[in-house]
DNA sequence: CAGTGGTCTAGACCACGGG
DNA sequence: CCGTGGTCTAGACCACTGC
């Protein structure tokens, strides 16, 4: 994949902070400086900083410099798009991940009002349990419509349906939209989750669209209480 | 304020495409076209547009233009900073804020972990419940280091604590960390909100740091189970 | 093929912070 | 005052889309 200039020099900048080269509440070279090191344009300096800004590496204030963040301080910024797969590699625990529906059919009123579908149109619908050290903790129910996703296969739902989406299928991700509300446990939560005592669950609904402005995929991840946790990374935009 | 002329462009654009001159589905101007309608560059235009990007009212796509969405199927992206006074204008009822607790004392060692302070450091600590149609709903407790804000008042905690800093004190918040777990109700919770049958609330914790990266409040916002949302709305980033 | 958005350049002026 | 980041310009080339 050929990379832009900016994002060269944000990959490089990026380790240089992340192997300490650069302090934590140091200072970056200016973007003049970094402008000549680099051999660049300044614009395209700024550009590879922004990102640094907006995955919280650093933090630019005018007429003083880009301060170097304390990465400790806030984790890792585990905001935006996860999957379930990169989320456990992240925390490093064994997991698991059981497939209990994987079928071609017709949607209910619902589901074909959140996937914005005609009458008749088919969807996969897929219903996997994810295991965290041996307790089943999320109940995952996924809703793509044939279309877009003709073939699904077992294999495919116990491993990222991300990846094939995007790797295989060569679809983009583009945005989505998050929806986090509590509910009451439901037959499948009870049927599929160790739920112990806990009578609720924390509904997650996804929406994830295409580049080209089309829903792709609808997805409600339903979380045990005590497993859940969300964390987000908000900077504040201008106006 | 000045404004910039990217930010009045947004602007203009954000209008236009809210009253419904550019409709849902249909395409802007190109950029080309956008700079000579302005009479300003391309670069220039560009930034306007990805911040129309970035707040869900477009998608640019390469090669083929940028496609007004239809804001009904996002409903508003409610996502990032909003303070209580925010959403519940924007969701239009009856809301009141009863303030239990106003001091500035020495914080217990958690709260002076979670501000980064030192020993012998004074903080306003801050108890209020948030009532919404009658019922007390939220509990908020709020920890702001007295170095940074000096006075604070009942009247000021009944309104927005961040209206006063931002316009009064003239600080400016640069970014803040949110993380949303679900946890056993203490006995603050029962004591202050009408929890009815519910054993658990959801506590959101929030960091909220300044434009020179220092830390200046740490809240932490419980919610009774049923009446929480929280709608984030994701951009996928480059690399 | 022409038109689009994505990237990049080499300048410029500005407001602001600190010495 | 000088150096900083923020904005802005008028060009340029590219890869890609759709016709």
């Amino acid at each position: 994949m050929k990379q832009t200039k900016y994002q060269q020099i944000y990959n490089e900048l990026s380790s240089s902070i992340q192997d300490g080269t650069y302090k934590p509440n140091s200072k970056l070279p200016s973007e003049h400086e970094l402008a000549d090191a680099f051999g660049t344009s300044r614009e395209t300096i700024r550009k590879a900083l922004n990102l640094l800004s907006q995955n919280g590496l650093i933090q630019k204030i005018k007429a003083r410099g880009s301060v170097v963040l304390d990465l400790n301080r806030y984790e890792f910024p585990v905001s935006g798009l996860v999957s379930f797969k990169e989320l456990s590699e992240k925390m490093n625990r064994s997991s698991r991940t059981i497939v209990h529906q994987l079928e071609k059919k017709i949607p209910c009123k619902w589901v074909r009002e959140q996937l914005d579908l005609s009458d008749d149109s088919l969807v996969w619908h897929v219903v996997r349990a994810r295991e965290i050290d041996g307790e089943r903790i999320i109940l995952d129910r996924d809703y793509f419509p044939v279309d877009y996703v003709p073939e699904l296969t077992k294999s495919i739902c116990e491993n990222s349906i991300y990846d094939y989406l995007e790797n295989d299928m060569g679809l983009t991700v583009s945005y989505a939209k998050k929806e986090i509300v509590v509910e009451e446990a439901d037959e499948d939560d009870l049927l599929y989750l160790d739920l112990n005592e806990y009578k609720h669950v924390v509904v997650v609904r996804n929406y994830v669209y295409l580049n080209d402005t089309t829903l792709i995929e609808y997805t409600e991840s339903r979380h045990r209480l005590d497993k859940f946790r969300f964390v987000d990374f908000a900077r504040r935009e201008k106006q």
